[in-house]
DNA sequence: TATGAATGAGTGTTCATTCAT
DNA sequence: TATGAATGAACACTCATTCAT
């Protein structure tokens, strides 16, 4: 079994390039979310982003390349909206903080849950990237360096454990069709508090 | 898309037969587990299994009704586990009631740790077979009548999100090569304790 | 039992696709010929056609829509003749005008035998596709107008009866390996006055 | 491509053999009449004979006998048929012996269509077996003898073009859905005299 | 540079036939 | 002798990828 190539072929940022590009991701990832990953063949991308198989080619050395872009732009976009919340939450008391946080993290999950699902899933199939590996990195360092700001002992730990919990947590309630994200943040709220033992 | 057929083809006691059907299971299994899903092909099965392709067929309708098979064994080994454990708690005190649920749920992830993780996610891709449901089901009762027993408002909603709590955490911890399992079930019951208010 | 796909994938005109289709098609209908309808796999008529399965599947959605399209072609080819050969008899005395037709029935026959005959098989095989009943249709009224026009009473059943007869004659001749064509056409033209009541 | 061994692997007329023989072949027409050919597996003939496969292999050396044996079968009776008609019409006028030859000749038609129907086309794809050649001889001697007696000209040329163009149409019609025999005999006798020019 | 026709290894599945019990 | 589990070659069909135009 060789490695396949995950990285995108060329990186133009010229206009005609570019548009190619995204029609391709994003018909790779309306497909993932419409029809399911075993209709994601490179031929139906390239119909569904108007452009022929060879254009897609040109862009990407291979279907998983695509694959590996869309986990790079989910990951991409989830450190930053994890940026911003540390932002906005390193004025606020903690509970306020937490709730910043876990605000943040539901995006991924509420935006379009179909897709987030999909690519998680695709991950675990994927050779890791160097990219991918470093965004996922960061988001750990994110949450740490938050709970050490506020004395928790074990950040490390700690982060990883939280992060599992409340992906779990989401998760099932948004594919169990889930639609008061109030409510399920504030269950994530007390999930977490009581896990950090602050819960009173 | 045609519903694939799930149900076993026959069910023979006798001995050759029942033999070459556990050895197509368990050829499977090990493939889910070392070689991954998509190594998951009906020749590979038949070959690590040590049986023509015909007799696979003879047992099997087809690739999914081996995996449903898979599916149905792992559900029911979990509710076996989670109903010796009611059993066992049922004479303790609260506390040490959850760790004994605990430790049960724990076996999930730590008896093949990758080939539930391979079942878990097939079992997305699969249409829903009635005995699944069933033993699904069962498990949702056990936890919610557990809860109920001890008090806990809004049992049902309590049991998703416990179950999912754990599942995640216990997932990510075992898949990123955690051992020691009495500090994650310590963990666990930690989260789980916060979550219902039950901490101090 | 799924009733399978009997029409053509695409119906491109343009050179190199036009080419392709037409060579599956010639090689389906020289192995059913030559080869017989067991040599009749997708494999095989790809092979004879100098093309790949996978251009094959290109322009056919499965085995049987070339057999259809084949049945289709020998099917339009009929109507094509008997309409020319009713033309040509509508200014001629009924004698000469039966023979007319009759010729242009056994051209069918004549042309290319073999195929006739695995073709004839074939469609008994197949579910009725929307054109071929057309076609089969036309025929008949064809057939029908002509009695008509010469008075001929109940002309529906007789149309029936003669095809049957005409068929039946000139399959077994055929196959018998007769070569004397005008022979056969001269003892049809005495099957066919006899049947209606004309021989004299 | 060998030739398939056609003859019956042994020919016992001890009860319990001959009893086996007969399941398997009856069950082999039922299939085809009520299944068609695409069902008729050796698994399947043995289930339907209530016979295991092995014992049908016991029997037959193949598919291919069994389905021969039953042609033969077949052109047996259209012999003893035959045979009788003749001897029938062999005190009778002209034309009632003519009658007495058709109604025999529709016999093979209307006894089991689907099945003679169905052992027609197969007989096409089987290689030419000897007993089967020595009947169908038999069944054209016997009516090129009744035209000789009748001083028929040419009598093995018509003996072919009246078998054949009665096939034809009585295999038309019953395969049509007709019904009403007798007005099939009486039309197949008009083509019969008018082919001979003995319809005045 | 863009196209899409062509490729063919690989997949799931069937079924005639064998042979250990 | 009867059984039916086991075999594996053969089939229909798919899809990632290439390359002539």
């Amino acid at each position: 079994m060789t490695a396949p190539q995950l990285e995108p072929r060329k990186t133009p940022i010229q206009g005609r390039s570019k548009a190619t590009c995204d029609a391709v991701l994003e018909a790779a990832a309306r497909i993932l979310e419409e029809e399911g990953r075993a209709a994601l063949t490179t031929n139906r991308i390239a119909e569904r982003a108007g452009v022929s198989v060879g254009s897609l080619y040109q862009y990407f050395p291979g279907k998983e390349a695509i694959v590996a872009e869309l986990i790079r732009g989910m990951r991409r976009d989830m450190v930053e909206l994890l940026r911003a919340a540390v932002e906005d939450a390193s004025s606020q008391a903690f509970r306020p903080a937490v709730a910043t946080l876990l605000a943040a993290t539901l995006r991924h999950h509420t935006d379009r849950p179909a897709l987030a699902r999909a690519l998680e899933r695709e991950e675990e199939d994927l050779p890791i990237d160097a990219e991918t590996q470093a965004l996922k990195s960061e988001l750990r360092v994110l949450i740490v360096r938050f709970l050490d700001r506020w004395g928790i002992a074990d950040a490390e730990r700690c982060a990883f454990d939280l992060v599992a919990m409340c992906h779990g947590m989401a998760a099932a309630a948004i594919r169990a069709g889930e639609e008061d994200v109030d409510d399920l943040a504030a269950r994530l709220q007390r999930a977490v508090l009581g896990y950090l033992g602050r819960s009173v």
